[in-house]
DNA sequence: GTCTATACCACGATAGAC
DNA sequence: GTCTATCGTGGTATAGAC
């Protein structure tokens, strides 16, 4: 059902999803009031809930329009990886910067969002209510269900459960550090160095998570007795 | 300057904490209004401002009361491990217990606020706006600075930059999990079972750490030829 | 179909009586 | 210390103009 008539100015659904994502971004959700996303979009108050229905609904809208891309090329990334490999199996270094490096991307272009998007996705991510138990699934799956697989046959030894904790956890570093929280760096004593180019941040992350996605196992079936631990003493108490 | 009088069934101050703790654990803080508060509470809605000034002094103090003796707990349990080593370095593996471990116990005891109380310390960490900035550095200082010292002296071989974000991926894995995410299970795809026990859950998470902590430098300064990824293809593309 | 003006109710905060 | 009354602002809903 086409319109018959908009505006010259782009119409103002979106204008008033480009005003949300800039103050969304700027100020976060809840500190973002509509009057203040209207009057920056020179749009009425009422247009926000004609077109979206709701606040919610607009912030919605507003990151799904950017998490399509993102994922999409993650897919592409590892795709491009699989074909190369020809059939043998990846390093996991390379699997998890399939996942990483396309973010990365996102964060520098202003276009996509830049970082201030990654930054909502990491923080909308960890919230319990709300939309994001209805949304993000559907934008997940796909990414989820490639680069399962694609662990799973790189890692053959770790049992399914096991890689889906695996998996969690590297979400959870993954998502905080393209959030873009400095935790630490704000606790004072351990000052993440702020010349590090996010490319190098990247390159520690990824070498971070390849590991722990290779931890040996608790308990192991002994068919690789593989050291990991050098160089530090023995368990204490 | 001690009251002159106050309520037989805990003063106001107390009753409005403990009805803002269960309420904000619950439902979140943004979803939660004075005015339920101070219903359940049994007070007037003036009280609240009256006692703690604003709405976010309350959640404030709400989690600085479960704060302090989580991280004491966790300096407390890095103590035993160190006075039990008799000077030699730690496992990375023991260190990553002595934060992780304390959290599980609060997890686990109501009267200590439960899960819901991490869930809502990882949703606040998250957030980059609000009091966070200026109260999180405060209780975390202390813990941040012992386990720096006992994570360089594990692992001599790391510089202190990458030291610095090896332990802010940490923070963001160990967040995510205790906070109670569970994104991916959610996605579906990766069912996280139900039916780990806590236990087996942050032993899953204590050696994903560890692996992390202790990944070969990018470049390695070759002092050490530690293997660490085998069974897995050499890397493609 | 789109857009506007406007009214509504709940929210956090505050002043002032007691 | 506690309470009532009230203020400004928030998200939302709707009637009606174009």
């Amino acid at each position: 059902m086409p319109r018959s008539r908009q505006r010259i100015l782009g119409d103002t659904k979106d204008r008033i999803l480009g005003a949300a994502e800039k103050l969304f971004m700027e100020r976060g959700y809840a500190a973002t009031s509509l009057r203040e996303i209207t009057a920056a979009a020179g749009v009425n108050l009422a247009a926000v809930n004609y077109h979206f229905g709701s606040k919610e609904a607009l912030v919605r809208e507003v990151f799904e329009r950017r998490l399509g891309p993102l994922n999409a090329a993650r897919i592409a990334y590892l795709d491009r990886l699989e074909s190369a490999a020809a059939g043998r199996p990846l390093t996991v270094e390379s699997i998890v910067e399939a996942i990483v490096v396309p973010a990365l991307h996102v964060s520098r272009e202003p276009l996509a969002g830049g970082a201030a998007f990654l930054r909502l996705l990491g923080r909308v991510i960890l919230e319990p209510t709300g939309f994001v138990r209805e949304i993000l699934p559907a934008h997940y799956r796909d990414v989820i269900v490639r680069f399962k697989e694609a662990f799973t046959r790189a890692l053959p030894n770790i049992p399914e459960s096991e890689l889906a904790w695996r998996m969690h956890f590297m979400f959870g570093a993954m998502s905080y550090t393209l959030a873009g929280n400095d935790a630490l760096q704000l606790i004072g004593t351990c000052k993440l160095d702020g010349a590090d180019s996010p490319e190098s941040i990247i390159r520690r992350l990824i070498s971070f998570l390849a590991a722990g996605l290779q931890a040996r196992l608790p308990e192991q079936d002994s068919k690789r007795p593989r050291k990991l631990a050098s160089g530090v003493g023995r368990k204490a108490a």
